[in-house]
DNA sequence: TGGCATTTGTTGGAGTCTACAACATATACT
DNA sequence: AGTATATGTTGTAGACTCCAACAAATGCCA
C-alpha cells in the first residue's frame, strides 16, 4: 500500500537537494534544515547512501559540546553531462553533484556544426568517456546549452542564427545517440540558473540576468524558480526595443537592444577581434582614443534604459550581468546603477543590486548539468531505478 | 503525534481550492481531480462540511449508469471582504467563495480620502455589516485594491499619486479597525489574479495583464502564480519607456508609456470627460473627426511596442487588456496583434493570444477577495480556528 | 582525572494519514 | 426483473513520521 503520495521519496529528494546546493554538512544540520525528526533524517541519509547517491564521512572536529554528527556529502561518482554548443567549439563536461567539473573537453570546430554532426560528436565522446574516465560512475543525464531559442518541452532548437540551426530536434538526436535523458535550453537561461544557485545571485529569489556574448540573452528567476514562459523562450532581452532617451545615442535605426549594446562595436573601435573578456577589458583601459569611453558610456545608457524597464515589470532584488555586459558594467558600475535608478520607479530601484556574474566559463555547463540533475533531485528513487 | 507535516490539512485545502476555483462538483469528480482515494475524498469532504466550509447537496441527475455522486459546493456563508480605493469612491464588497458578490456598496467621496479616513470608513461599514447582512457569516479576511505601489509583505502603500498617499500603512490601519486579517495589493495586480482565475486567462499559466485606468498598471502570472517581485511592486508597465518606432509618434518627450498611451488624450479630442468605458467606445465610433482614429492608431502602435518587449522577456501565452486598453484593442484587434507579432521574436509571437478582460467592474474586488481567501484555502484548519 | 552538561545517534513503539478490498447502493440498460 | 456500472461506505493494513527513552561522544570544570 502506497504511502502519502511518495512522501518518503520527496523527502529523500529534499535531503539530496540540500546536499547538492549547500555542500557537505552534518546530519544534525540536515535535521534542522528539513524540520524533520532526527530519526527520520538518519533513515533518509542511510537510504541515500545505500542508493549510492551520498557518502557519509567522519564528523568534523567542532569545538562544541555534544556528540559529533557524521558529515553527509553527495557521492563523487554521480555526474551529469553538460554540453555547450558554440560557433567555434563544442565543449563537453561531466559535472559532479557538488558542481565540481570532473571532466572537460573543448573540441574546436571549423565553423558551426549542423545539429546531427553535433549529436554525433557528443554521442561519440560520451561513449568513450563511459568506458574510461566515467566507468563506474552514475550519469544522471545530459544538459545542453544552445545560443538560440529553445522549445524546452521537447528540446527543439527553434532558431540559433549563429549556429545556422532552425527547428533542430537536438534533444531527441542526443538522447538517441547517448541513451541518456537529454535536456536542452538557452545558454543564457542556464547561466541564470547557475548564477542563482551558485554565483552572484545565490539565495536571491527574484533575479534578472543578462549575458552579452554575440548577442544579448537573458534569464529570469522568479520566486526562486527559473522562468521559461509558455514555450521556454523567455528572457530574450536582446530583441527588445529600448526607449533611447537621447536620439543622438541611436546607432541602429529601428534596431533592437543587441544592435545598440554590442561588443563588436567596441572591438571595431579598438581595431581588435577574437579576444576574450579580460583581454577586451585590458584593451579598453589601454586605449587612448576618447571615442572609446564615449561609446561605452552610450552603450551603458541604453543598457540602463532596458534594465529600468525590466526592473519596473519584475521588481527583482538583483540584476546580474555576464560576459561583455559585465565588462561594460565594471568600467563604471556606479553610473549604471544610478542610471537605472533614475529611470525606473523609485521604490523598485531602492533595494536593487547590480552585480557582475561570479561564475566563469563554466556557467553554462553548470546550468546545463543542473537541468540534467533535476529529476534525480526531485525523485531519487524513480530516477535512479 | 503529528502526522506527515499536516498532509491532512493540505489535502483539505486542495479540495476546498478546487471547489472554490471550479465550482460545485461531485465527490467522484473531486476524487479524480485530486488523485486521492474514494474513501479519502469522502472523509475530506465530510470534514470540510463539518467545519462549515462546504455544503453537500443532492446528486445531479446525470444520464449515466452508476450510483450518483453527491455534489459538494462551497458554503454561501463564508465570505471575504474586498475594498477598492478609487479617487472618487470607496467600493466595499463581500465576496463568497464562489466569487459571487454577496454585498456591494459604493461610497462616493469628494476627492481622495486620506488613509486613516479610508480605514475609518471601512471599519465603520464592516462593523455595520457584521451585525446585519453578514450576521452568521464567517469572514475570512479583507483584501484591498489600491491604485499605486504597494509593499505586499506589510501592506504599506508606498505611493498612490491619485489618492495622494505616501507610505500609508493601510494594512495595519484596517486590521486594527476591523479585527480582520488584512491584505493590500496593487489594483492591477489583483485584476490580473482575477482574470487568471475566473476571466479571460482562465487556466493559462503565463499571462501578461495590462489595465489602463488613470495610468497603466499591470500584473504578471508566471507558472500559474501571481508575480509580486522582491517587494510586490512588479507589473508597473506604465512607467516603462517604450521604444517608439517613428519619432513622429511621440507626444511626450522623454515620457513613459502611460504618457503616450493615455485615455485623457482621447477624451480631450472628443471634448468629453468623466465617462465610462462603454460611453467612451460609443463616443469614439460616433465621432467624425479623422484625428480620433489616427490618435487611437498611434496609441495602439506604441502599446504594441511595449507589449512586444514584455512578450520577448516573459513569453506569455496570453496578454489580457483591461479598462481603456481593452477599448483601444477592441477598435482594431487584428492590428494590435499583428504589430506585436511583428516586433517580438517570431517564435514567442506565434502562439500568443491577446484578449480583452472578461470580468467587469468586480475585477479588483474579486482579486482582492482571492488574496483574503488565500490562507483559508491553503490551511483550512488553522485559518478557521 | 572523573563527573556533569550538552548534543546527537539509535531504537522500539505509537500516531496520522491514506490506500485497498470487500461490500452496499443507486442508477441505466436490456 | 436482472445485469452491468459507478460510486459511497467500512474496516484493515501499510507507509511514514514523530516521540521518548537510552546510549554515545564530546567539552567543561572542579
Amino acid at each position: 500500500m502506497e504511502a502519502a503520495l511518495g512522501a518518503r521519496e520527496a523527502n529523500l529528494g529534499r535531503v539530496l537537494q540540500i546536499l547538492h546546493r549547500d555542500g557537505p554538512q552534518s546530519r544534525a544540520s540536515l535535521t534542522e534544515r528539513t524540520g524533520l525528526n532526527r530519526s527520520t533524517t538518519a533513515s533518509l541519509v542511510g537510504e541515500l547512501a545505500a542508493l549510492g547517491l551520498t557518502v557519509e564521512g567522519a564528523p568534523e572536529p567542532t569545538n562544541r559540546v555534544g556528540r559529533p554528527s557524521p558529515i553527509a556529502a553527495v557521492s563523487p561518482r554521480v555526474v551529469a553531462l553538460a554540453a555547450n554548443t558554440e560557433v567555434d567549439a563544442l565543449t563537453l563536461a561531466a559535472v559532479r553533484l557538488d558542481q565540481s567539473v570532473a571532466l572537460r573537453e573543448r573540441i574546436p570546430v571549423d565553423g558551426p556544426l549542423p545539429p546531427e554532426a553535433t549529436a554525433d560528436l557528443i554521442g561519440h565522446r560520451v561513449r568513450a568517456w563511459r568506458e574510461t574516465e566515467l566507468a563506474g560512475h552514475r550519469i544522471a543525464g545530459i544538459g545542453m546549452a544552445v545560443p538560440g531559442l529553445v522549445r524546452v518541452a521537447d528540446g527543439l532548437v527553434r532558431q540559433a542564427p549563429h549556429l545556422r540551426w532552425r527547428d533542430a530536434p537536438l534533444r531527441d538526436l542526443v538522447a538517441e545517440r547517448t541513451g541518456l535523458a537529454a535536456h536542452v535550453d538557452n545558454d543564457a537561461s542556464l547561466g541564470a540558473v547557475a548564477e542563482h544557485l551558485y554565483g552572484a545571485a545565490r539565495g536571491i529569489d527574484h533575479v534578472v540576468y543578462l549575458d552579452g556574448a554575440s548577442g544579448i540573452g537573458g534569464g529570469l528567476i522568479v520566486h526562486g524558480m527559473p522562468v521559461g514562459g509558455a514555450a521556454g523562450y523567455a528572457g530574450e532581452f536582446g530583441q527588445n526595443r529600448p526607449g533611447v532617451g537621447d536620439p543622438a545615442d541611436r546607432r541602429a535605426p529601428d534596431g533592437v537592444l543587441e544592435d545598440e549594446v554590442n561588443r563588436d562595436r567596441v572591438l571595431a573601435m579598438l581595431g581588435r577581434a577574437g579576444i576574450d573578456e579580460p583581454a577586451l577589458a585590458a584593451a579598453i583601459t589601454a586605449s587612448a582614443d576618447p571615442a572609446v569611453p564615449a561609446e561605452l558610456a552610450r552603450q551603458s545608457r541604453i543598457l540602463a534604459a532596458a534594465l529600468a524597464d525590466a526592473v519596473n515589470v519584475l521588481n527583482p532584488s538583483m540584476v546580474v550581468l555576464g560576459g561583455f555586459l559585465a565588462t561594460l558594467f565594471a568600467l563604471a558600475p556606479g553610473d549604471l546603477v544610478a542610471q537605472v535608478r533614475e529611470q525606473c520607479m523609485p521604490a523598485s530601484g531602492e533595494d536593487l543590486q547590480i552585480r557582475p556574474a561570479l561564475l566563469g566559463v563554466d556557467r553554462q555547463l553548470v546550468g546545463a548539468a543542473e537541468v540534467a540533475f533535476r529529476d534525480l533531485l526531485r525523485l531519487p528513487l524513480q530516477a535512479s531505478a
